[in-house]
DNA sequence: CGGTTTTGACCTGCGC
DNA sequence: GCGCAGGTCAAAACCG
């Protein structure tokens, strides 16, 4: 395996001495950059997702990891991109342990490459009956997937449930401030969810990308995203 | 056969 | 210093 990307200090960790663990970063307690969503799996999402994957989203991600979380009755998942071999992209899942319903899904630093082409990674099925709860910081990645937006596929208040995330993750929103890429949204920090309430193809997804275009990781990504995969979403629809 | 998932071991940070 | 909790490694199993 490759894991040679760990040296690249895309995480803000202290460093120190290292011996096998020494392409492996630290834990806890650094600061770095993470972006919290909460997904609402309405019905049995059976299929792919197994009752404990993840919903998929545009990148793909290899499991590296589970552990059981204490307190919560489900495990957390780890992922780390497997799109790009130096990709340091990871994102962690786990179920809400109030609700089992709900989806955690916390995404750790970025990708460093651009995105998948949709083309060459023809849509699923669409994942139905999700709803994204909550964005708790700026989606710094192509958060809104595919599948996810696909059908039946909306957002909730913002804040309704953000207590789960702010009980669970207290230190995203400080974190959030030394994300340079934040730097970019100061001025309408947490805009996205409005631009996300919607189930079938409308106007506000182009602005969700002309947000996205911002960020300069994806302005060569999303157009290709903007038009390939709205395109393809067409295709899905019955 | 290559990529992904599973899973126990290992390591680090933190609290006491 | 010790124990706990969280995060990652890496070998084996699994899968298409």
């Amino acid at each position: 395996m490759d894991y040679s990307h760990h040296k690249t200090k895309d995480f803000n960790y202290s460093e120190q001495p290292k011996t096998k663990m020494e392409n492996q970063v630290s834990k806890k307690r650094k600061v770095v950059q993470k972006t919290v969503v909460t997904v609402r799996i309405e019905a049995n999402i059976g299929r792919s997702q197994k009752g404990e994957g993840p919903p998929s989203d545009f990148w793909s991600w290899r499991k590296y990891g589970q552990k059981p979380i204490k307190g919560s009755p489900h495990p957390r998942g780890y992922y780390r991109c497997s799109t790009s071999k130096g990709c340091s992209a990871k994102k962690q899942v786990e179920r809400c342990r109030t609700d089992s319903s709900m989806l955690i899904i916390t995404y750790t630093s970025t990708h460093n490459h651009p995105g998948p082409d949709p083309h060459t990674n023809p849509i699923k099925k669409p994942l139905n009956n999700l709803l994204i709860e909550n964005l708790s910081t700026m989606p710094e990645q192509p958060i809104i997937n595919e599948e996810d937006f696909s059908e039946n596929f909306y957002l909730q208040s913002t804040n309704n449930s953000s207590q789960d995330i702010s009980q669970e993750n207290p230190s995203t929103i400080l974190e959030k401030t030394h994300d340079p890429l934040n730097l970019l949204f100061n001025e309408e920090p947490l805009s996205y969810p409005h631009i996300m309430t919607f189930s079938t193809p409308k106007p506000e997804e182009n602005d969700f990308f002309d947000e996205l275009e911002e960020l300069p990781i994806f302005s060569s990504v999303t157009s290709l995203m903007r038009s390939s995969f709205l395109d393809e979403r067409i295709l899905v629809f019955p």
